[in-house]
DNA sequence: CAAATTAGATACCAATCGGTATCTTTGCGC
DNA sequence: GCGCAAAGATACCGATTGGTATCTAATTTG
């Protein structure tokens, strides 16, 4: 019946849940044994100590959320339609959240202050990695002539990113879709502008 | 030298650059007692729990940032103008921050999850000054002939937030203002578009 | 099958948490 | 200047924190 790697992977997924939701800080290590299940002694057999829990489980919750994109993404031809994909799943964040508690990124960059180096680190390359994907799509974009040729790819990642993550800020707040929505419309007018 | 109001107003000041840049759950009290030098007699005479704090002490943020703003802002003639001086009061978030840790709407927006309800209500709050503000200056550049009259107001309200708070968060976790300021760049495009 | 290694449970640690009760000090009204 | 109420300091509370040491049970290895 004993499977380390499974004891790890439940202690990740179910902690990931747990910090994304209630914050890193706020959330103890007891929190996490009453989820799992699992007793503090397994808990600190697998991870040295809880920042380095933390910091993994950002790492998974990252790699988690990049699987679930990049599924949505390779399904579409064109740049246009892999960005609106992009939109689309970035909306399910409100209306069908893939993760409970929001976007991993934007609560681990907020919460990871100079206090939190290590976190705001693997946040920090959570952000590149997202900024990395958008830069490509446009890259092959203009490479297949989808789109025009001369324009700023790293404005757009940043436009897309900021815009999203911000919007999502203020419809988790408000608890309904209006922002996210009104932000999507945005972004395709803004797409069409560069498509060809 | 006794002076109750000095008293609150030194715990309200303190405990929002604490709660601001550490996050609320992660401030105790006896980091507040540490840098007030009061006690924490002092601070439950002036305050029935930490809860009450958190709230009073977000509405007393809010207080500031807005104050600062509206001191910039009536400064302007017309409404382009006092939208571009409200851009530039976030970039200095970035770059020359009135209050360290960030924008405390974002801050708060993100820590309070259901767990929270009174500081989430304190947010929302905080985002509905927010928004009337910039819908207020759209519809008296409406009025005054500045802006074309048939503009969706709350569209570029939530643009505007949804762009400088994300670009804040983004610019905040690498260090440095080239996100903020290529948004910056980008609102500047789209006010261009509405004005007469 | 026995021995050794590993996974996980349990029991404990000092430190800190939010909160309260009590005590001392200050300043104001008379 | 005396008394009293308010302001603030101090001492304490049980609960919880992250972390460790120890113990048991299960699996792997020879």
């Amino acid at each position: 019946m004993r499977n380390p790697e499974a004891t790890k992977e439940t202690i990740l997924k179910k902690s990931g849940v747990l910090f994304n939701t209630n914050g890193y800080k706020a959330t103890s290590i007891s929190h996490i044994t009453t989820a799992t299940g699992f007793s503090k002694g397994a808990i600190y057999r697998h991870f040295s100590n809880k920042d380095e829990l933390e910091r993994e489980t950002l790492s998974y919750l990252s790699s988690f959320m990049f699987e679930k994109l990049r599924e949505l993404i390779k399904e579409q031809k064109t740049a246009g339609e892999k960005l609106r994909a992009m939109f689309r799943f970035f909306e399910t964040y409100i209306s069908n959240p893939p993760l409970k508690g929001g976007c991993p990124l934007m609560n681990a960059a907020i919460e990871s202050d100079d206090a939190h180096p290590a976190l705001r680190k693997a946040a920090l390359k959570m952000l590149g990695i997202l900024r990395v994907s958008i830069v490509t799509i446009l890259q092959k974009g203009i490479e297949y002539k989808q789109l025009k040729p001369a324009i700023d790819k790293d404005f757009y990642a940043t436009l897309i990113i900021s815009v999203l993550e911000g919007s999502i800020m203020m419809s988790k707040l408000e608890g309904n879709n209006h922002d996210i929505k009104r932000m999507i419309k945005h972004l395709d007018k803004q797409l069409v502008e560069i498509e060809l």
